[in-house]
DNA sequence: GAGCGTAGTGTCAGTCGCTGACAATTGACA
DNA sequence: TGTCAATTGTCAGCGACTGACACTACGCTC
């Protein structure tokens, strides 16, 4: 299981994330070529390139975590919940657990000035936004499990989990531009704008929150 | 104002878009190479470049064209609306006037394959995410502005428009792979996602629509 | 422990998207 | 008609990415 083979290979896969990680926060996403990356770890260019299946990729390899590991704590919840509510729970719940689980790999304070990088670079928000597009869809096929609907005839699950990850990416935006962008700011911030959903869509809006 | 030379510039780059659009729709987006494009036109690869900053934009022109088309839609409606009520009413007004506007470029059956292509490409896809989310951020102001309500302090127009938005790119999609692609297709496909997004977020499913 | 098969890597050559620089052309306007 | 400025083509070059091939070294068998 754990051969020579497959723990230098694990351990040049995470030296590329965490080189390529630095060279995009300090230089820049567009700035920083792949040539600089591999050269960092001491490998050719061709073999970064069997690694990653291009240079967005190694950018968003932990976002990606980070959704998988929303998307296997939804399965794992236990069932009989409101939908929404599932969502809204299960994310406040997991903050602590994601952090150590991106700390695995990169050291944290890396991954939140990763996030301005993908917010403010257009390649890579483009490929963040496909990538999450993507995950939508698992969590679609997972909340129509959850609540015996089919989605191919019932659009409910479909603009249930496209309202919650539109809300989500606006106050991922809000949080990332923040002068605080700790753990418990975002949970606050997050939790805040999913509250606003509700009174967002009513017909009236008073003035005043 | 409609000198030789405007003209001759206006026509060269409808011409590249047409001739983008057919080799899209034919032959793929990723195969499809610039050269081809300019070639089919009769102009160097440099001259392409002129007219577009790159690949993506000659093939999400007329989409933008039609982003911009409802944003200025909005931005005509008479105040006083509910900004959710708004947005649904407007869109349900504009089809037609959108065709008309699409056939002045390119022929409107071109542009629903198109629509096909971007949905199916990758690279295409998240470019078109990208755009889309810019022309969230200036609904946004404009719903905050008719509303007399500050973005940067109270969330709800972003958390509307977010929803508003991804619930329409998951009819989009559903709509493009649909059999019929046609403008009353469309209107109805829209209408009633939009309508389920009520129902989506309340708290108990009943079985059935 | 020698030797064999194969997974992982480096090198090289080539394609494609895209850009800057410079020269040539051509419409606009006096 | 002649001058000015906008448009275009050509060329050279960078960076992302890929296929092909040869080489190295891990892992497993005998």
């Amino acid at each position: 299981m754990t051969g020579l083979r497959e723990r230098k290979k694990q351990r040049t896969r995470d030296a590329l994330i965490v080189a390529a990680h630095e060279l995009f926060v300090t230089q820049g996403y567009d700035a920083t070529t792949v040539d600089q990356i591999a050269e960092a770890v001491d490998v050719s260019q061709r073999t970064f390139f069997r690694y990653f299946s291009n240079k967005e990729e190694v950018a968003l390899f932990v976002q990606d975590m980070v959704g998988t590991f929303f998307y296997e704590a939804i399965r794992a919840s236990p069932p009989g919940e409101p939908p929404l509510e599932c969502l809204r729970r299960t994310l406040d719940d997991i903050w602590d657990d994601v952090q150590g689980a991106v700390e695995e790999i990169v050291p944290f304070a890396l991954h939140l000035k990763m996030c301005q990088v993908i917010e403010t670079s257009p390649a890579l928000l483009a490929a963040h936004l496909r990538h999450s597009l993507l995950m939508e869809e698992k969590l679609v096929q997972e909340i129509a499990r959850r609540t015996g609907v089919d989605p191919a005839t019932d659009p409910r699950p479909r603009v249930l989990v496209a309202a919650f990850s539109g809300v989500m990416r606006v106050a991922a935006r809000e949080w990332s531009m923040r002068e605080n962008t700790s753990l418990e700011v975002a949970r606050t911030v997050t939790r805040d704008y999913l509250a606003q959903l509700g009174p967002a869509l009513t017909a009236d809006w008073g003035r005043r929150n």
